[in-house]
RNA sequence: GCCGGAGUAACUCAGUUGGUAGAGUAGCUGAUUCGUAAUCAGCAAGUCGGCGGUUCGAGUCCGCUCUUCGGCUCCA
């Protein structure tokens, strides 16, 4: 009998009857991974257990504990989840259902919308079939059988998807008396989902295009134990907890009111103070960078507009205003008035680079059902500034803003990761401007050192971008700064530059943002850290609490002491029981309180507590204000 | 914009089969003067998101609309 060798991960071969399957060679191994084995990795391709093994292959055993079990096991619940649709509403067709960073999903067509109650009734159904433990078995068919065979089921979404792939053979995975088209990887059977839950319910078009049937997808989640799915699940609980939206309320930061409109935020004083300092950070880090802090105005005229290709792809995002019988159209970008003002005087190659910044609010009319709370807005400022340089310091400018946002996002100690968005179909420019920018940002973006991924035709439509999406502590991703590349307006407006030899020369021209939006950024901030802010951060740093009436006039004269040396401070001298002021303030997430009783009155000090219930010795005022001074000054 | 939830006092929420709206917190008033997460008592508070319809009667049923939540799409 013929024998196959393969090899496995730790560099040994190993002997196997030919014809052997992954099962078997973890079965040679031993009984306990062959119990633990749920597929295989083959030359770096994830297979069945049931998959046999070629002569020479290098085989890598997944269990439960594998990095690359989590998505087979979402992909194989997504299956559990669609058979037991199908049990429960024969007439649902399935599409497709594929494992997500969350979990997985399954996008159904069915006449009536899921209901919360059905999501349950599916979910136990699940739970049945997963005890049954029914094998999931793979079966390789031509094209024009597995057409035929959806067909005849009357599934005609997989027929769909099978004539798009234009594969020869596509394979089918069958549990019970439920068949799917997929090319897997899957758990041997039904046994192996043990921990999931369904999480919800929407709609969702049939391949992401909204002209196309508007289908129900259930969102559910999936772990390799109950315990994974329960740290989840109470990840998900401490997200609600820390939603920026009921964090803005509970602090007082912002609100929005139907009377003012949908996407408008109104900042009250607190919130409003905190995007000050976020501010003032901002212009003291770009004026350190070189750059110039420049304002426009809030409505250009519309041909303005019409010239920079904003009228002609822009507008349905844009605001428009008429007076004295001409059109204006509110900003939805800071770049016109920069433009101008580097048109303004004729530019010497020595003057350049030309960094414009602006916290440039704009407006954007985005869509009823995309707003959600500060992350998403239709009235926003942005850190945005405008390089103009010679093509020669193009690499150099990219690459002294990603080294920007990498020292400003270490102060919030953000992690980030970077993305490279390339030309989109809607788009003005030449086909060379478009890969000499590209390939300006990924020079850069290879030259950084950090890891980055592509995202072909997700370009702005003036030019190619990095996006930097950068992730909150628990891990989600939120896009903030991004760099843009732009050959095209310099052209249109007709920019130029004297060179050294004379001649007029087109600048290229960079748009960029660090914190991106502040309203996005401060939402971030807000879940980021909980509420509790850092102290350089704090709207309010402290709030001075007496112990009873008799110490008034004392806190009084401390109040104005600190509020007079910068210091961000409250006071709370109600006629209230201590331990109810310190929860008040505690609630509101105040890094100091500052008790005054008899005692700090006859000793000329205040009693600092911390917001985590330490209490710090007692010190004078002037101590206080210089450790708070220290402290802010290193942005903690 | 599309699909589906939701909208009741400032906030969080209850309100049976249609019969005239209730709690906790916050607020106000009074008492209490108190040392590190809630002192006690009393009072006041709602066009039940808005408009229209069905009905003797609508918070409850129907239609439209606004807002909001979860997605789709889009994006800072």
């Amino acid at each position: 009998m013929a024998e196959i060798s393969v090899q496995l991960p730790d560099g040994s071969t190993r002997k196997l009857a030919a014809g052997a399957t992954v099962a078997d060679l973890a079965a040679s191994i031993g009984a306990g991974l062959a119990k633990a084995a749920i597929a295989g990795k083959v030359n770096d391709a994830l297979v069945d257990l049931s998959s046999p093994l070629a002569d020479g292959a290098a085989v890598a055993i997944i269990t439960e504990k594998s990095p690359e079990a989590l998505e087979i096991i979402r992909h194989s619940t997504s299956h559990l989840m669609a058979q037991a649709v199908k049990e429960l509403f024969p007439q649902a067709q399935v599409t497709i259902g594929p494992a997500i960073d969350t979990g997985f999903y399954y996008d159904f067509d069915v006449d009536h919308p899921f209901t919360p109650e059905d999501l349950e009734k599916i979910e136990k159904k699940m739970q049945e079939l997963a005890k049954a433990a029914l094998p999931l078995t793979r079966k390789e068919l031509s094209s024009g059988e597995a057409v035929k065979f959806f067909r005849d089921m009357g599934e005609s979404y997989k027929v769909e998807l099978i004539e798009d792939l234009g594969a020869e053979t596509v394979s089918i995975y069958t549990q019970g008396g439920f068949a799917d088209l997929c090319r897997g990887p899957h758990l041997p059977s039904t046994a192996w989902c043990k921990a999931f839950k369904l999480t919800s319910i929407a709609g969702a078009y049939w391949r992401g295009d909204e002209k196309r049937k508007m289908l129900q997808r259930v969102y559910g989640t999936a772990f390799a134990d109950k315990k994974e799915l329960d740290a989840y699940l109470e990840r998900i609980e401490e997200a609600k907890r820390r939603d920026h939206r009921k964090l803005g309320r509970e602090l007082d930061l912002f609100s929005f009111n139907d009377e003012v409109g949908a996407g408008f935020a109104i900042w009250h004083p607190k919130g409003a103070l905190l995007r000050t300092i976020l501010e003032d950070f901002e212009r003291k880090e770009h004026l350190k960078r070189g750059y110039d802090i420049v304002v426009g105005p809030q409505i250009l005229k519309t041909d303005l507009w019409q010239r920079s290709g904003h009228y002609d792809n822009y507008r349905e995002n844009m605001y428009f205003t008429e007076v004295d019988e001409m059109s204006f159209g509110v900003k939805p970008m800071n770049c016109l008035a920069h433009m101008m003002i580097y048109k303004s005087q004729l530019r010497s190659y020595r003057d350049l680079p030309l960094r414009f910044f602006e916290l440039g609010t704009v407006h954007r009319h985005e869509r009823a059902g995309v707003l959600h709370g500060l992350l998403r807005v239709r009235c926003f400022t942005q850190d945005d500034a405008h390089i103009l340089c010679t093509p020669e310091q193009l690499d150099a400018e990219i690459k002294g803003v990603i080294a920007f946002v990498s020292e400003v996002m270490a102060k919030f100690g953000f992690e980030f990761d970077m993305e490279l968005s390339t030309r989109p179909e809607k788009s003005i420019g030449s086909d060379e401007d478009w890969e000499r920018a590209t390939n300006a940002l990924l020079g850069a973006l290879k030259d950084s050192g950090r890891p980055y991924e592509i995202n072909e035709g997700d370009g702005a439509f003036y030019g190619p971008k990095i996006d930097i999406k950068l992730r909150d502590c628990l891990d989600r991703k939120w896009q903030c700064a991004t760099i843009q590349c732009d050959f095209t307006l310099p052209e249109r407006f007709d920019l130029t530059y004297v060179d050294s030899d004379g001649e007029k020369k087109r600048p290229v021209m960079v748009h960029r943002v660090i914190l991106g939006s502040i309203e996005r950024f401060i939402g971030v901030l807000i879940e980021h850290f909980a509420g509790s802010f850092p102290l350089w951060l704090s709207p309010v740093q402290a709030v001075i609490v007496t112990v009873t009436d008799a110490q008034i006039e004392y806190a009084e004269k401390v109040y104005n002491e600190l509020r007079a040396a910068g210091i961000r401070i409250q006071k709370d001298f109600r006629n209230e029981k201590l331990g109810f002021k310190i929860r008040e303030a505690q609630l509101q997430k105040t890094p100091y309180m500052l008790i005054v009783g008899d005692k700090e009155v006859e000793s000329g000090r205040i009693t600092p507590r911390f917001r985590d219930g330490k209490n710090l010795d007692p010190v004078t005022p002037e101590e206080f204000i210089n450790f708070v001074q220290k402290e802010s000054a290193d942005y903690h």
